[in-house]
DNA sequence: CGAATATTTGGCTAAAATACCAAATGTAGG
DNA sequence: CCTACATTTGGTATTTTAGCCAAATATTCG
């Protein structure tokens, strides 16, 4: 695969994930499946704005659907996904100590 | 926190990364400290465009900066970031199985 | 100081992402 | 078949992001 290719298609991956009521959505998918009703009361956003969130993150490969009688579930296709949180905590911790070191100076 | 407020927080960093030039940097700052113009050789655009991305990065934590001279270094700020790519490589893995089964059918 | 080099900032345009509403689709049950 | 319900799709307006050029800033060196 091309270099520039390789990053692209990553790119979009991460893009799937950038944004908050996706990552909320996966937050709670994390505990299980979840029909389209579900996570739209979660978010509290329109059901076709959820579903469209739904769908970008199944192409991008992170979630699978399946219907069952008149609804959807969802749920995580990569488990791995949850441990990028630990690390993005340690991102927002070392900035908060930065912003203090900065306030010394 | 309120909890809207955190998947902001961590959508912020996420959009952060999710962008071939700006991963195709990280993925270099890996082997260590860069400056710009090693950065806008590497991703090929114009170098105003290079210095927006970085600055992007660095608002959201990422990486870190240090002036010498007349240039500027950035490095990598919190190296867990690496652990995602396994991750990303796996959902592509898991995709790409999906199409060929879909084939089958 | 003045020229040369590296980087950032401002301004602007084009492209992509987001959200809502309305309409279409699919399924279940009477 | 008709209605009710869950979800997706189409269309559109708004916001955000990206990229380029030109101008500003900072630093080095003669």
């Amino acid at each position: 695969m091309k270099n520039r290719e390789k990053y692209k298609a990553r790119a979009k991956i991460i893009k799937a994930l950038a944004h908050p009521s996706r990552l909320m959505m996966i937050d709670s998918l994390a505990e299980g499946e979840k029909c389209v009703c579900e996570l739209r009361d979660l978010v509290g956003s329109d059901i076709s704005t959820v579903s469209k969130h739904l769908t970008l993150m199944k192409e991008a490969g992170l979630v699978e659907d399946r219907k069952v009688g008149q609804q959807v579930y969802y749920k995580l296709r990569v488990p791995c996904i949850m441990n990028f949180f630990s690390c993005i905590e340690a991102v927002m911790e070392s900035k908060a100590k930065e912003q203090i070191s900065l306030v010394g100076k």
